[in-house]
DNA sequence: GCCAACGTTGGC
DNA sequence: GCCAACGTTGGC
């Protein structure tokens, strides 16, 4: 099982859209290093999900549902998505600020290449964060 | 809303 | 195949 990062705008499809969809469609991705990563996605990997633009925290944890399909939003099909659903909310919003000062997360993707929108997260990572998130 | 960083496109 | 121009993303 793999960790990743997933980037939404919550003012266009943020938590709690996710949770009021069930199942959703992670399309709209237009970028060849974060489709190639959902490429690389199985069932039952986890990904947090992060809102960008506005709220810049990590909200929550969704379950991978689908591996990667033709995107329905793209004209080409060359643009994939995964599908995913919400498993659980934070108890505590880790936000950006939080992780940048973090010793132990200062090689994280979300901090080095902040353009990316769909990222790995390694496990040493991913229990850094579940552990500032309150779990 | 601005703009830096980055990716893509297209003329040469 | 280079690189300038352009478009997009996302932190600030």
């Amino acid at each position: 099982m793999a960790y990743w990062l997933l980037k939404s705008e919550p003012d266009v499809f943020g938590w709690d859209h996710l949770v009021a969809n069930g199942v959703s469609e992670w399309d709209g991705v237009r970028n060849y290093q974060a489709r190639n990563f959902m490429r690389d996605m199985a069932v039952g990997d986890k990904a947090f999900f992060y809102h960008s633009r506005t709220g810049l925290e990590i909200v929550g944890i969704m379950d991978i549902a689908a591996t990667a399909h033709p995107d329905s939003t793209a004209e080409d099909p060359k643009w994939v998505c995964v599908d995913v659903r919400a498993d659980r909310p934070f108890p505590n919003a880790v936000i950006l600020e939080q992780i940048k000062q973090d010793a132990s997360l200062t090689d994280m993707v979300l901090v080095k290449n902040s353009r990316l929108s769909v990222q790995p997260v390694t496990p040493a990572e991913w229990d850094r964060i579940l552990t500032l998130g309150g779990f």
